[in-house]
DNA sequence: GGGCCCGCAGGG
DNA sequence: CCCTGCGGGCCC
């Protein structure tokens, strides 16, 4: 007997796959026509794709107030998995077995060869390294590859690919500069290509007594708006069209987040935005992995590899 | 597993 | 200085 919870979460859950498939399509249509105009019918002989360059659109309508926009169960318990086989352990990152590198060898690809030689003994809470790079930038970060792999947030924030050690999004008044996948939020849908991303606030950080608020992350207990300066940066960003840097999280649950770790999938782009008035508000949007980066893989479900990360898969329910 | 502590980055 | 934020570690 699913819960009225589960059946608001299933139920923005296809919300916001609907929305996605809907992106996918339009996007199909837009390329299938532009190949059309560029290649004469029966003509076989016109080069494939040129280099496919990134060009920012003019100007694309915005709706603020999109109900598309799955809305966010009010309750959440926070410890409620809704696909338990897909969760990772919070803390095991380091901890688990050896035999799990013999479930496939391709979904630890070479980023996991710079995990081999990790000393799980480090000193905690000790910087591992200086930043040369300002992640205060737009795009890719030099040296740092799309498919690089950290163990931790702190490492990938020396990278300068995503700053904060905590918090999702990175950004300021001119857009999101990068934002971080860790399944926060349960009924957003990752689909590699494309996804749907919570945007943040609206959590009444809690403690003990004695130590008021010194806990870092608190579930949902009030609304989300586009004037918390996060979700500003990437409604900004939506207009812009400028590329985010995406990572990816163990916690996230979806066949393309990393087994362990955090691993940086590239760029993408702030499609669209909305808010929606359910329980609380809270601000969605959905984001577009620009074309023509090293494609994604499938790590945690389905076989690695089946899929370059460009088609739809429509099959996929594992959200 | 949960409870609670803590540091850091960023912005005010 | 203050606060927040989809971390990580340690203890039970």
């Amino acid at each position: 007997m699913p819960t009225d919870y589960e059946l608001r979460r299933q139920e923005n859950i296809a919300r916001n796959m609907k929305l996605l498939e809907g992106l996918m399509g339009k996007h199909k249509q837009e390329e299938e026509s532009r190949i059309k105009q560029t290649k004469p019918v029966g003509h076989n002989n016109v080069p494939k794709k040129k280099k496919r360059i990134y060009t920012p659109k003019k100007h694309v309508e915005l709706s603020s107030e999109d109900e598309i926009m799955g809305s966010r169960p009010a309750k959440r318990a926070r410890s409620e998995s809704p696909q338990p086989g897909l969760r990772r352990s919070l803390r095991q990152a380091g901890k688990i077995p050896p035999n799990h590198q013999a479930q496939s060898q391709t979904q630890l690809l070479s980023l996991v060869t710079a995990k081999a030689g990790v000393d799980h003994d480090r000193e905690p809470n000790r910087r591992s390294g200086k930043r040369v790079h300002n992640p205060k930038t737009f795009g890719h970060i030099p040296g740092i590859p799309v498919g690089t792999w950290w163990e931790s947030r702190e490492d990938c924030s020396n990278d300068a690919i995503h700053a904060p050690w905590v918090a999702g999004i990175s950004g300021s008044l001119e857009g999101a500069y990068s934002v971080a996948l860790s399944g926060g939020y349960e009924d957003d849908v990752d689909m590699g290509d494309y996804f749907t991303f919570t945007g943040s606030g609206g959590r009444a950080l809690k403690g003990t007594k004695a130590n008021p608020k010194n806990l870092r992350t608190a579930p949902q207990s009030s609304d989300q708006s586009f004037e918390n300066p996060f979700n500003k940066a990437l409604k900004i960003s939506s207009e812009t069209r400028k590329p985010v840097r995406v990572i990816r999280g163990y916690k996230l649950p979806s066949p393309y987040a990393p087994l362990e770790g955090y691993k940086y999938d590239g760029l993408y782009i702030v499609d669209k935005n909305g808010l929606n008035d359910g329980g609380f508000l809270v601000c969605k949007f959905a984001f577009r992995r620009i074309p023509g980066q090293p494609p994604l893989r499938r790590t945690s479900a389905g076989k690695p590899d089946d899929n370059n990360g460009s088609d739809v898969d429509s099959d996929m329910t594992g959200v």
